[in-house]
DNA sequence: CGGCTCTTTGAGCGTTCTCAAAGGGTGTGG
DNA sequence: CCACACCCTTTGAGAACGCTCAAAGAGCCG
């Protein structure tokens, strides 16, 4: 378990170890078009916005070896903001079997409830660092700040049309195809892909991308594989790939 | 396609003909745990917040002749609550092939856009009467009315957990159980399942229930009939089933 | 170096998909 | 009024894809 979780270090390292504390960010794709027309992701949160959340918050730092932020079915006494790190979001299945619904990365937010409960279950999946908010103080400040609960709003239909996407990713067959919807959505996270030796690297293991996208882990191996004899990638290590062909990519990144 | 119209009319007949209009409703499980600690579908809006809407509102009635209500990709100048009939929401996939991400009940709100297109297409499963609501209209109205504000943001909520649930259900494997759990979710919406006789109506099409559950047609017809030979039901019609084991069904819809 | 976990590869099997065709129900046209 | 046409549904047969079980390889840490 040590050394596994020093492992996700190395590989999940998008941010340096102890930055320097940032202000809360909550980040999507708004509703109506902006200026330059293509759907880039925006911070939502005004620096008063980002004031009001630090009072009510507290700093929680986790890695895989401290255990799930939260299990499903528990009481939803707080909501999560990703300062840095990357968080999974499970739903257990039957026997066994689990599905992570998402991957929550930096400007993302977790602790899904209803009736007062916790939908799914959220673990670290790189060390990670996120703001914890009590859900009575954060409905307080919704009622008092109209402008900070349309921004939540945009931000649930923003993680409303990434459910809908991975939805449309696990319909897909062959697998080798949702894992190339995979890779490109990887390349569109900040701090992953290195656009000069066109590396990317994979945060999460064979296990965390075959529950995501609903196939066997190996499966998912036979499938790195099936892209690099097609000449699509070379596997650098495990977790670590190089882009050969970066318009293949691009097709299947195509999706909102 | 004038036949199939009148067939799904008969199928689909939850409200009867031409039925008195009624205020706009959206319907959601709140966050917070009510009094009676069940999880069960609520009414957000309030007496003066549908006479807000229905102000803004035109009301459109379509059935599968009219065809779609949106396209994906096209100018978001709407956004649509379902009076009563079924609405499919719609991505494309590539080859043909689509993915049905959600069927829209009475209740639920169609519409979803990122930079001013909407993300899915959407159309009439059944004959069916929506609210349509002009976007800057609705904007102004959510600047003004933070309550009808956070009733929005609990019925994002909803839809979000909704998604996650047939992002589980389409992970599940065999499909017989894909199917048990689509068929647990009907017996949950309101006039489809007569628990006098248990009946269940079915109204949508074989292709529908294929696109919704990633699954080929005629995979599902064989899955009925797996369950009918497993005794879990009785095929009475092709759109009309009879519940026999109420216990398995129950199991199945267990998922929030 | 040994132990651990994650990853890869192989072989055999099972479920589902595809292609094909027949059956059923409903509206239309003769 | 009946027969036809259309679409949806069901069933069958064969092929393909992915899963399961098993085992070896690789990287990291103590």
């Amino acid at each position: 378990m040590r050394q596994y979780s020093d492992m996700s270090t190395r590989y999940g390292a998008v941010d340096e170890e102890d930055p320097p504390l940032r202000p809360p960010r909550i980040e999507a794709v708004p509703w109506s078009a902006t200026a330059d027309a293509s759907p880039r992701m925006h911070q939502l949160l005004s620096g008063r916005e980002q004031e009001e959340l630090v009072n009510i918050a507290t700093v929680v730092d986790a890695d895989r070896t401290t255990g799930p932020l939260f299990l499903a079915g528990t009481n939803a006494d707080y909501v999560y903001s990703v300062d840095h790190g990357i968080v999974r979001v499970i739903r257990d299945i039957v026997n066994g079997d689990r599905q992570i619904v998402a991957f929550m990365f930096p400007g993302d937010l977790v602790g899904l409830a209803a009736s007062g409960r916790y939908v799914n279950s959220a673990e670290p999946v790189t060390p990670c660092r996120l703001y914890r908010y009590p859900i009575k103080a954060l409905r307080r400040l919704l009622a008092t700040d109209p402008l900070l609960e349309l921004h939540l709003l945009v931000k649930a239909s923003h993680e409303l049309r990434a459910s809908q996407r991975i939805l449309s990713i696990i319909a897909r067959e062959p697998v080798y195809e949702r894992l190339a919807c995979f890779v490109a959505l990887l390349m569109r996270q900040e701090g992953l892909f290195d656009r000069r030796s066109r590396q990317l690297v994979i945060p999460m293991t064979r296990f965390d991308i075959a529950d995501y996208l609903a196939a066997a882990p190996e499966t998912l191996a036979r499938c790195f594989r099936q892209l690099e004899d097609m000449n699509k990638i070379q596997r650098v290590g495990a977790r670590l790939i190089q882009i050969i062909d970066d318009d293949f990519f691009a097709g299947f990144g195509k999706v909102l």
